[in-house]
DNA sequence: TAGTGGTCTAGACCACAAA
DNA sequence: TTGTGGTCTAGACCACTAA
């Protein structure tokens, strides 16, 4: 059961809106149910209106519910166009799609940082960053290829986590007091390499959708390099666009 | 000068709201100025600070402000950056990236609408489109390509028009006052066909970055089925995501 | 009529930035 | 130290929906 820690350095508005989205993302409530009336997240949580509130706005602002007056609070129809504004995980992703997810361990080991990827961080080139190679998989199959670089420093001994099971930004949250707010990406169109082709069982040279994103911890740092590459054939973005 | 109207049924923070965007968009205060802290528009406003709060709130979730704690309140710098949030036209695409804008038309006539095309604008197959392909080029190199679909019915006559030098969307709103205000659209990567390759001087099956847009119009109806082809030798979308 | 979300208030204490 | 925005409370009254 998840609960309000009173003591933690967390905004109370802010560990309840991690426990609904997350309960949304998850599928605990399917689409169209009703959330509890304000009220009863008031009693249940032991907060005011006010700050229950401030959560349901934020997940109206990011389309996960709607609200009714008079009627009460739904869960809204997913309309998959979250992609490219919202830092979802990958299992959150699958989910949204209907996929069951999986992964694969392929690499994981400290690295002297690269130049280009120092530069991107805002960090020293030769600095240690923790990198994580994982294989993706929808419905066992695979779909794409996470080529995750942390700077070291701020979450040490972080390849120690099985990242298998778990997810690698519940870790940083939880051993390492680190949420990743926000996040800078480049979408790419690529020919797949012959490594990679393969790790993805695709032919040489097929087309691949190619994410770099550098994301931003709450103290505002640079914490994360990550490149993403995308069976082309597996995956698409969507997104919606305002004049 | 603007007040307040207590006895208005417009709630007193969309007044208060209406009052703030105006004059952020009016340019009243420029990008960077400071807002009168919290606390002054309480004073001029005679609103209480949760009201007010509420307005501001608002005012960031459309960027137009930012807020720092302990600093104020400011005009945000309209960003550049926004291909995934809004939709701008080629030229100011080009004029954002630093590119000569060019264009060739390499095919404008009206045909009968495919199945897959009118299910996306939610018409009949068979109503006719004015269908309009251009080539678009950066410092006179090709750049991509735009197959343009637009329900014939809202905009009869648009392909007369010279859309080697002025704009679609201008035409669009001058001629038939239409204005493009939403969109929403699929990103892929894909492998380039023959002709295309051939258009875009680029080897066959070299990637391209694929979208897919349907845009709506201020009355809410589909007007627009669009289809890009960006080389992706010269072309990546950029995006920011927040947590 | 009962229950829901919508609006609004007055106040408190905190964290951060700048002087 | 002062002034700013950030978080939170307890309560009030209203408007809408459905039974």
């Amino acid at each position: 059961m998840d609960r309000i820690n009173r003591t933690s350095k967390l905004p109370l508005y802010y560990q309840l809106y991690e426990i609904l989205r997350g309960d949304i993302l998850d599928g605990k409530w399917q689409p169209g149910d009703m959330l509890p009336p304000e009220s009863e997240l008031v009693e249940q949580y032991q907060l005011s209106r006010t700050t229950v509130r401030q959560v349901l706005d934020m997940l109206v602002n990011e389309s996960l519910i709607t609200r009714q007056r008079g009627r009460g609070t739904f869960v809204a129809h997913p309309t998959l166009e979250q992609g490219l504004v919202r830092i979802i995980s990958f299992t959150q992703d699958m989910r949204h799609r209907g996929l069951k997810p999986g992964t694969v361990i392929l690499f994981s080991e400290l690295i002297p940082a690269p130049k280009d990827i120092a530069q991107a961080l805002g960090i020293e080139p030769g600095e240690q960053l923790a990198r994580l190679d994982r294989l993706r998989l929808a419905e066992g199959e695979p779909l794409s290829i996470e080529e995750s670089h942390l700077v070291h420093r701020y979450c040490p001994g972080v390849l120690e986590g099985d990242y298998v099971s778990t997810s690698l930004r519940e870790a940083l949250e939880r051993d390492h007091g680190i949420r990743i707010v926000r996040a800078k990406q480049v979408i790419r169109a690529i020919s797949a390499p012959a490594n990679l082709a393969r790790l993805l069982s695709i032919p040489p040279k097929a087309p691949l959708l190619y994410i770099e994103r550098v994301s931003s911890s709450q103290h505002n740092v640079s914490i994360e390099f990550l490149r993403i590459y995308y069976r082309a054939d597996r995956y698409s973005l969507y997104s919606e666009l305002q004049g």
